[in-house]
DNA sequence: TATACGAGACGCACCGTCTCGTCTTTCTGT
DNA sequence: ACAGAAAGACGAGACGGTGCGTCTCGTATA
C-alpha cells in the first residue's frame, strides 16, 4: 500500500502555477480584462496552454485566483480616521472615484467589473477587495464608537452602498468632484450636514 | 449649386436600421451580451455586415442605442406607493435583486453591466434605466413629501446608492431575501426601524 | 508506468475590411 | 425636360487575422 495520496507520476509544478498567476496579474493590470488572452498568458509565463487549461477552466477563474491571493488591488485603500466620519468617508469616496476614472481607457476597476460579470467569484470578492468588509467597514465601526453613526445601522450593508455608488459612477464614467463625494456621503448617512455647502 | 445637404446617392435605409436594432435587442435578451456577435446580428436582421459597421462601430454602441430607444429594460419597474417608504423601498429592492439573479447563467442586468464596461453610454444609461433618475426617485420624492425622509438628502445620490447595492449584489450573485432587502433599506436610510426585526 | 510539463498544430468562431453586383438618389449636359 | 453619369447605400459573402479549446508530440519526474 502506498503512503502518498497521489497516484503516480510528477506532481503539480508550483513554479508554473506562480508564473501563470503572475503573468495573469501583470497582463490584467497593463492591458485590461478584455485584452487578456489565454495564449498571451501562456506566452508571458513561458508555459504551455494545456498547463493552464489543466488547472483553470477560464480566464475569469484565473483572475478570481489572482484576486484571492492578493495579486490584484494590493493593499487596498485605507480610509483616514480624523475623527470626522463624514469627511473621512467623503475623502475615501473621492479617492475611489478618482482611482476609478483614471485614464481614458480601461481602468482597473472597470476591468474587474468586466471580469466579475463572467465569473461569480470575482464579483463575490470585488466588494471586499474595495473595502466593503474590511477597511471601509472598520472606519464605519470607528464612527459608531465615536457616536457619529447609529449603532442600529447594519454596517455591512452600509459599506456595500458606498461601494455600490462607486461602481455606478465607474460604469457611467461620471467624473466626480470632492463636493460631489461629500454630497453622496450626506445622501446616504442622512441630512445632518450643515457644515459643507456643496458647490460642484 | 445643390439645395440638399445630402451629397448624392441613396439615403440611409430606415428598415435596415430598425431590423438591426430589433435583432440586437432580441439576441441580447436571449443569448446575453458576451454571446452577442456582429455576424449573428447581421444574419438575424437579414442584413450585410457592412451595413452595420457603416453606422455603428461596435456591438457596445448597438446595445447603447437599443437602451436609448427603450428596446431594453422596457417599462422598468415602478415601486409601489403604500405610504410606507421603507416597506416600498424594501419591496423594490427585493424585486430588483430577485430579477437580477434569475436563472443560472446571464441575467439581463449582468449582461447590461458587461455591456457597460466596454461602452460608456450603456453605463451612463444603466442607472437611469434601473430607475435611479425617474421611477425610484419619484418614490423618494413622495417619501419626502410624506415627511418620511429628510428634504436635505440629495435624492439623486440616494437613488444611486440603492441601484449601486443592487449592482454589487448582482456581481456577487448574492441571493437576497426580503428581510435582507429590508436591512439594506434600514442601513441606508438610518436606524429608525423598530418594526421589522430582520431574520434572514 | 503514469502523468505533468513546454511547445505548438489543428479546426472552429468571430473579427473587421474588402469587393462584388444591384438599386436609389441627385447632379450635369444637352 | 430628360437621359445619362456619379455617388453611395444595400445584401451577400470572401478574406486574412486572432483567439479559442482540444489534441498530440517528446521530455522530465515521481
Amino acid at each position: 500500500m502506498q503512503v502518498s495520496e497521489h497516484r503516480r507520476g510528477p506532481i503539480r509544478s508550483e513554479a508554473a502555477r506562480v508564473a501563470i498567476l503572475d503573468a495573469t496579474a501583470r497582463l490584467f493590470e497593463t492591458r485590461g480584462y478584455d485584452h487578456l488572452t489565454m495564449e498571451g498568458i501562456a506566452a508571458e509565463a513561458h508555459v504551455g496552454k494545456q498547463t493552464i487549461y489543466r488547472w483553470w477552466p477560464s480566464k475569469g477563474a484565473l483572475v478570481a485566483d489572482c484576486l484571492l491571493e492578493g495579486r490584484l488591488l494590493v493593499g487596498g485603500y485605507t480610509p483616514a480616521d480624523s475623527g470626522d466620519l463624514r469627511a473621512d468617508l467623503a475623502t475615501w469616496l473621492h479617492v475611489m472615484l478618482t482611482f476609478v476614472e483614471r485614464q481614458g481607457g480601461d481602468s482597473l476597476v472597470l476591468s474587474l467589473i468586466a471580469a466579475a460579470t463572467d465569473h461569480s467569484d470575482v464579483g463575490a470578492r470585488l466588494a471586499e477587495g474595495l473595502g466593503a468588509n474590511s477597511l471601509l467597514r472598520a472606519r464605519l465601526e470607528s464612527g459608531v464608537a465615536a457616536g457619529q453613526l447609529s449603532p442600529e445601522r447594519p454596517l455591512e450593508e452600509l459599506a456595500e452602498a458606498f461601494v455600490g455608488v462607486a461602481l455606478v459612477r465607474a460604469l457611467g464614467r461620471t467624473s466626480s468632484s470632492a463636493a460631489e463625494a461629500r454630497r453622496i456621503v450626506d445622501a446616504v448617512l442622512g441630512g445632518a450636514a450643515p457644515s459643507a455647502p456643496a458647490t460642484p
